[in-house]
DNA sequence: GTGAAAGCGCTAACAG
DNA sequence: CTGTTAGCGCTTTCAC
């Protein structure tokens, strides 16, 4: 194997001393131009890349940034990656991407191993359960919480989306188109955005005049298959004529069963969550709640490059909204 | 700022050589056992973390791979990133995903910072139009092509695709179904996977005694809006049956055009390329040319792991497969 | 202008 | 069992 090129190999190599080696490819005024010029193009043909980690080990940190997210097939983390992703190439930053399955231990092991290359910042999406996180003691870590917020451990910033008006108005929305039996599938209490989404439900119900009788909650842990489930359950023994959607996988799992009973918009209305691309041209257009990816994104990208030093913690919180498109059926 | 806790600083505060607490932090057997659980217990209260900086100066190899994909919002790049990221958490590895957006200057830009991290590996979709490609001279960086394979510059590991049999199965699938006008949408020749998917259309044909005439194909640089502007085209003016796609985006494209016309599997057959979870329940699920995702990032990550040296190039190769769904519509 | 020395955090190779 | 030394590649500081 061929040895590294270093500064210093390419010193000997030219007969100078290592430091002027140094200069010339740092464009250092302080050497003679053609030094400097005939330095470049030895290491430019020897293939010099210059050791990022001398550089860390001396504290100039490393333009690295760490996201953690459950997995990236979920569309909504997909989209956020990729914005995320092309902000950071923007910025020169190098994204480390680590998948926790929702799993607390391998979050940790996650944030463990961009500490260790002294990264700039992660961005997280906490996994539920847990109990502490301890991690983020005094390291030059900038961590922000996306979407969801971890109330242990010290305080960190986060980026959040409030649903509550979007879910409000999914509500009134099919009030206004006649319905009066309306479900709501989303996850359980335990969950504080699932809390959150239910109680939005209620206070929709509220502002249209229905009971909380009239209407059905099914409440699980969110996954497609509960969410296929649920729609199952609805449409065989219940009076809803519309389903409302607090999850993002929840609402896939629902909109295919629909789709493969061909009930959607004809015995059942539908309100789903998030917005993949496909919902836009289904059946002439899927009501949704739309979640702002970008914003999310550059919003966390901002925080990240923000000059306030490390101590400034900041909290963002965007409005999802209803996007109303075709067909959603009266009664 | 709180400075760093280093092994010095621990050995300091413990008033012993930075050797034990090297040692007792790596469980070497030649400590003490009371000396190594001090140790240990005060390197977890003072949050010490290795420096990943220190021992890839020293050549230990840090475990990071790069991923160099166009974006992560297609369906392919994103379940690929996602096995494949998964497959790295397995084994420890940290993934490091630039986006390139198919451009060379961004390609080479993410490649050089790989190698200054001293990546181990990297997997590359490497951008179409391109002149020639040094980098990968004597660094210690595995590089493996996916996809798509640039001929120029040193030979590389790669994983590819081989689709042309999933294409002549497509044609011969629909020319069963009744249909003896088919299109073929897909890249331009230019590129070689363009090339090799319209001889397999080709060959399709002539396999069930088709006449080129008979068919239309459009070629264009590949997109969705190629693949729904070439379908709209299709549905006004032409004598095509039935729709074979060459490509991810353009099978979205011309899909949603189908979908919103409500010709899909009326006026118009159709086979797609690749298998987004929709394609499956769409109208009673989509005829589609299924790439097999989760054996190409095996297989890369298994080249990446292989014992055998860095010298050791590999070239593996996939079969796509045509998988028949529902309603494929005769004549 | 150029060079020599020191030191970042860590571990292999020697002393003790 | 424990400590000392040296050196990885680089830049900052101080000589010349």
């Amino acid at each position: 194997m061929p040895k590294r090129v270093t500064i210093k190999s390419i010193a000997d190599d030219l007969g100078i001393s290592h430091m002027t080696v140094s200069r010339a490819l740092s464009d250092n005024p302080n050497v003679q131009k053609d030094t400097r010029e005939a330095v470049q193009k030895r290491a430019q043909e020897l293939g010099y890349v210059r050791s990022a980690a001398a550089r860390a080990i001396r504290g100039d940190n490393s333009p690295i940034v760490g996201l953690l997210v459950p997995n990236i097939t979920n569309d909504f983390y997909a989209r956020f990656a990729n914005t995320f992703a092309e902000a950071c190439e923007d910025h020169g930053l190098q994204l480390i991407i680590h998948l926790t399955k929702d799993d607390y231990a391998a979050e940790n092991e996650a944030m463990l191993r961009l500490r260790e290359i002294q990264a700039q910042a992660v961005v997280t999406v906490p996994a539920p359960k847990t109990d502490m996180s301890l991690l983020d003691a005094g390291s030059g870590l900038k961590n922000i919480q996306l979407i969801r917020q971890r109330t242990d451990g010290d305080p960190v910033s986060s980026v959040l989306v409030d649903d509550s008006e979007a879910i409000i108005h999914a509500v009134q929305h099919l009030h206004a188109l006649g319905h009066r039996h309306i479900a709501y599938l989303g996850a359980p209490e335990a969950l504080s955005s699932g809390r959150q989404r239910l109680a939005a439900f209620q206070q929709g119900l509220n502002s249209v005049h229905l009971s909380a009788e009239s209407a059905v909650t099914l409440l699980d842990a969110p996954s497609q298959q509960m969410g296929n489930n649920s729609a199952h359950r609805l449409l065989q023994g219940s009076d809803a004529t519309a389903i409302v959607c607090g999850g993002f996988e929840i609402s896939i799992g629902a909109l295919k069963a629909l789709i493969e009973t061909n009930t959607l918009n004809r015995e059942m209305a539908f309100v789903g969550y998030g917005d993949p691309d496909f919902y836009s041209w289904i059946d002439g257009g899927i009501t949704t709640i739309q979640v702002p990816v970008d914003e999310l994104a550059s919003s966390a990208l901002k925080i990240i490059t923000d000059e306030t030093d490390q101590s400034g913690i900041e909290h963002h919180s965007f409005a999802a909204k209803l996007v109303v498109r075709n067909s959603k059926q009266i009664g």
